[in-house]
DNA sequence: CGTACGTATGAACAGATCCTCAGATAACAA
DNA sequence: TTGTTATCTGAGGATCTGTTCATACGTACG
């Protein structure tokens, strides 16, 4: 008991399917905790290296590396800039940059909106 | 060899764990084909019910509960206006639907910036 | 009442995912 | 050179995910 004509008109409004494959991709990538916050921390630091990456995120240097590997492939994360032993690695997708601060002001939207917290006029 | 300031820094700048996981919950959801094809059905016809749902995204009947189970337990579509046997659908959360927004901009970014493909001045 | 239909739900299986461990590579230092 | 450090990479394995199948529930229509 399908209503076609509703259907069909969405079905041809819809994105490609290559689009919506790409940017379920992109979404799954951010949908792990571990690597949504490399991507944090790389938004708050601008630039940083695999054991400082590690360090903030708190997780291992190993997965810390198989992650940004991911992130690369998928060119959320620049290619590093090598220096000495040390790879430092950018966010380089501005689309991602919007996605996660749009994740950010979501749970301090909570916060927006009972600025009680903070010293307001008493 | 880790920058122990840089690294503290960032870890106060840093989100609080559970806002963290709750965005990556989030992105995870949208990080699978047939629920991000769910979503953007939704976004273009604004409230359907479930068998409408599944022929749109082209999935089945089934997958298509489970999964609008699932995106109902995180609040991203509404409760199910029920008319007769029918559970109409919509989506709920603001926020998600700017990501949708984001994500099609995305997509279609590479033929924002190739207009020759409209008639330009030509 | 009983049947048909739309939807919801649980179990179970296949496939994907992410971590750890181990080893490899490259740059630097002595 | 040899040893150390930072990163990379592959394999193995535990866990999670998403589908299908079967079934149950509620509504409408005889």
């Amino acid at each position: 008991m399908v209503d076609r004509e509703k259907v069909e008109a969405v079905r041809r409004a819809m994105p490609s399917e290559p689009d919506i494959t790409e940017a379920a991709d992109v979404f799954a990538l951010l949908g792990d905790p571990n690597r949504l916050r490399l991507l944090m921390v790389l938004l708050e630091a601008g630039e940083m290296c695999v054991c400082d990456l590690a360090a903030s995120a708190g997780m291992s240097e190993s997965s810390t590396s198989h992650a940004v590997r991911w992130l690369r492939a998928h060119r959320i994360v620049s290619a590093p800039r090598k220096q000495g032993r040390l790879s430092y690695y950018r966010l380089e997708d501005a689309h991602v940059r919007m996605l996660l601060d749009l994740a950010l002001a979501h749970t301090q939207h909570t916060v927006a909106m009972h600025p009680e917290h903070a010293d307001a006029d008493a």
